[in-house]
DNA sequence: CCAAAATTTAAACATTTGTTTAATTTTTCC
DNA sequence: GGAAAAATTAAACAAATGTTTAAATTTTGG
C-alpha cells in the first residue's frame, strides 16, 4: 500500500528544477533521476512517461504563475491600489521564481503543453470580478479608455520581462548581477508610477 | 573550387527557420537536413557540427535583433524623436521576424552561447553616441533623472515581450490571431505615449 | 576531354534517448 | 512472522542522436 509519500515529492521537486532551468528539450530523464539521487524506471513508475511529468510541472508552474495575481484581484481594494499591489507582489513573487516566466512562455511558444490552456486557469481569475471593476472604473471616468487586454499587456510585458532578459540584459550593459537586482527595484518604481499615471486619470476635483 | 554558393546559403536559411521555431535542443540535425532537401552529412560538411552552426546562426540573429537599433541611433534626430522612431522601427522589424526575441533570449537563458556577448555587437551602439546624447539631453533637463539602463529595460519590456508572449496572450484573453494583432498596434502606441510622456519633462516653454 | 578538386550521397559509428522488463528489496497488514 | 503489495533497482530495448567514413557524382580548369 502506501508507503513513503516524500518520494513521489522529491521527484516532482527534481523534475520541477530540471525543466525549469533547462527545457523540456534540453533535458533527459535521466538528468532528472539523477536530480532525484535515483533512477529513470521510479519516473515512469510514478510519472508514466516524460511528457506526462512535464505537464503536471507545467500545470504547477502555470498555477503558481496565475495565483499571485489573484490574491490581489480578490482583496476590496480600489483599482488603483489594486494595480499598485499587483506590481508590487509579482515582483516580490519573481524575484524568488525567476525561471518562471521563461518557463512558461517559452513552453507555450513552442507548444510543449498540448492542451489550450484550461479554462480552469482563467476561471478563478474572471471569478474575482476584476473586469467588472475594471469596466466601472471606465464608465466612471476614472481611468482612461483603453481596453483591459491592453493593460494586461502592459503589466506583463514590464513584470515578466526583466525577468526573462536578466542574462541578455547583463551583457547588454556590462553588470553585475548585484547592479541589475538594483536596476530591478527601480524598474518596478518606475514601471507602478508610469502605468498608474498613464492609466487614471488626474482629478483635482472629481 | 567554388562551385553553387547557394547551398551554403541554403542550409543556413534552413537552419534559421528550425533553430529559430524549435530552438537548439528541439531540433535534430536531420530535422534541418530535411528542411534543406538533403542529408546530415552536408552540413558537417559545411559546418563541423551542429553547435557550430547553431553559433552562425545565433550571431546572424543577434546581429539582426541589434541593427534596426543602430539606424535609429545613427540618425541626427532628437532624443524624443530617436525614442519615437526606435519604438516604431522595432515594432515593424519584429513584426517581420516575431521569432527572434524569444529565440535570442531563450538562448542566452540556457547559455547555448558559451561568448559573452561580443563587443563587436555593442561596440557599434555605443559609436552612434545615443549614450553622450542621452546623457546631455539629462545635463540639459530635458528628460527626467533615470539612468539609461532603466530606460532601455522599459523600451525592451515593451517592445520584446508582446511578441514573445503571443501564446500566452492569446490563450489567457481568448482572442484570435488579428485580434491579437490589433492589440499590438494600440499597444505601440500607449507606449510611444506611455515612455516619453515619461521621460520627457513637459517644458511649457523651455 | 580529362584528371583533380569540390560537392553530394548513403551507410555506418558510437552515444544517448525514452521506455519497458524482470528481478530484488522494502513495506503493509492480518 | 509471513504472504501480498508496493517500491526500487539494474539491465535491456528499440529508436533517435551527432558525427564520420568512404564511395559516387559533379564541377573546375587546363
Amino acid at each position: 500500500m502506501k508507503r513513503d509519500q516524500s518520494t513521489e515529492e522529491k521527484i516532482k521537486a527534481a523534475a520541477k528544477k530540471v525543466f525549469m532551468t533547462k527545457g523540456f528539450d534540453g533535458c533527459s530523464v535521466r538528468d532528472i533521476a539523477k536530480e532525484v539521487g535515483s533512477n529513470v524506471a521510479l519516473l515512469n513508475y510514478y510519472f508514466r512517461s516524460k511528457e506526462k511529468l512535464f505537464e503536471l510541472i507545467f500545470e504547477g508552474a502555470m498555477s503558481d504563475f496565475l495565483q499571485s495575481m489573484i490574491a490581489v484581484f480578490s482583496s476590496d481594494l480600489s483599482l488603483k491600489e489594486k494595480v499598485e499591489q499587483l506590481i508590487d507582489k509579482e515582483f516580490s513573487f519573481f524575484m524568488e521564481h525567476p525561471e518562471l516566466p521563461m518557463f512558461i512562455l517559452q513552453s507555450l511558444h513552442q507548444n510543449k503543453t498540448n492542451a489550450p490552456m484550461p479554462s480552469q486557469f482563467l476561471e478563478p481569475i474572471a471569478n474575482t470580478g476584476i473586469f467588472e471593476q475594471f469596466e466601472q472604473a471606465k464608465a466612471n471616468g476614472e481611468i482612461r479608455d483603453v481596453s483591459i487586454r491592453n493593460v494586461t499587456m502592459l503589466l506583463m510585458s514590464n513584470v515578466h520581462y526583466p525577468f526573462m532578459s536578466k542574462n541578455l540584459t547583463k551583457q547588454f550593459h556590462g553588470i553585475s548581477t548585484d547592479q541589475f537586482e538594483e536596476d530591478l527595484k527601480k524598474h518596478k518604481e518606475i514601471v507602478k508610477e508610469l502605468i498608474t499615471n498613464y492609466l487614471f486619470i488626474s482629478n483635482p476635483k472629481a
